[in-house]
Formats: structure tokens, sequence, C-alpha cells
DNA sequence: CCCTGATTCGC
DNA sequence: GCGAATCAGG
């Protein structure tokens, strides 16, 4: 028996591990990956409040959380209405907004990771990955789409070259992994 | 979609 | 006290 599991307990060393990380800034789920694999982000967020640790880095304005004003009480377990009924398979026609522009400044790679000190000297910027071509025998037009088939639109919708991805989309939207990935990462970022 | 923290509440 | 589930925002 030489097994050391504490997947739990929050000793004083890794509180004070967690403290210190979450005053330096980083992420609830960072510092749940740094303390150990027993524990996740939403532990780790439980604990800080818990401590009262949350607000980290308040410069000198004292604006408390704005508050949710009421919780509907989302009891969890036992959910008597199972009332999933949706006949509605929202076929191909779920064109969202994606931006026909085929090129673009974009940076992918890091997901905004809080400022870590490890993290200095790894930056290093994305090689701007180019817009994914599609050979001729694999575009699509519109009426060639099917439930699988990427609808990212490429080109000018009024063109004749105008033309859809047609890559195999995933289950969870209209797109393939790629343009999924394009679509939203992409838009927003930054309200102002 | 990914992520973030905030909150609630059964355990 | 703990943390999963959920919520809300970016």
């Amino acid at each position: 028996m030489v097994s050391g599991a504490q997947p739990a307990g929050w000793t004083d060393e890794r509180v004070e591990t967690l403290t210190k990380l979450w005053m330096e800034g980083l992420s609830a789920s960072q510092i749940a990956g740094e303390l150990g694999e027993g524990v996740t982000r939403n532990a780790v967020i439980g604990k800080v409040h818990r401590l009262k640790l949350s607000a980290r880095a308040k410069p000198t304005n004292s604006a408390p959380r704005a508050r949710p004003p009421a919780r509907p009480a989302p009891r969890r377990v036992a959910s008597p209405s199972a009332g999933m009924s949706s006949p509605m398979s929202s076929g191909a026609a779920k064109m969202a907004r994606p931006a026909m522009q085929a090129s673009r400044p974009q940076s992918i790679g890091a997901t905004a990771l809080a400022m870590d000190p490890q993290m200095e000297q790894q930056l290093y910027v994305a090689p701007a990955a180019a817009e994914l071509f599609i050979p001729e025998d694999k575009r699509l037009s519109l009426l060639q789409l099917t439930e699988a088939t990427c609808k990212w639109p490429i080109g000018d919708p009024l063109s004749k070259d105008f033309y859809f991805c047609g890559q195999h989309s995933l289950e969870s939207g209209p797109y393939c992994d790629f343009h999924s990935r394009r679509a939203y990462h992409q838009v927003d970022k930054k309200r102002r």
C-alpha cells in the first residue's frame, strides 16, 4: 500500500499555492491544472470564494460584482419534465454570418491565457494559417449542400464562382472544423 | 465553439 | 467545507 491519493482536501500548502497563483492572475483552470489532476477549475473557484479571495485586481474602484437579482433556483438532479421536443432539425438553412473575407490576420494557438510568468518567453506569433483551399471538385453550390456539408460560403455570392466549402461538417454545427472555429473565434473579440 | 469567473445547493 | 452543475459574460 503505497498509494498516496489525496484527490481533495485543501491542505495549507495547497491553499497557499492556490492563493498565490490566484493573486498572480492565473485563471482558475490553470491553477487547477497546476494543483493536480484531482482538482477542477470549479473546485478552485469554489475554494477561492470560500476564502473570500475573489476580486484580485481591484484598482481603487470598489464595484461590487453586479449580482444577479434573482436565481430561479436551478435545482439539480430530478428533472421531471423531459419535454425535449425538437422536431425541427434545422437543415441547411442555418447560415450565420461568416465574413466572406478570404484573408485576415488571425491569431490562433493561444486562448488568451492570463499573464503567466512562465509563459512570457513562450510567446510566439502563429504563422497565420492561410485560408483553406478547396479543390474545385470539392466545391459545392447552394443546392448541393446537405446536412453533412460545411456551409461556409466562399467568394462573392453574386459571382459565378461562388461556392461552399463542402467539407464534412461537424455534428455541432453547419461548418467543418476549420470554419466553425473561424466563425466563432474570429468574430467578436473586444467590444468597442 | 472556446473560454472565463460567479453562484447555488446537494452532499 | 466541498465542488458539480449551472449561469452569465467575452
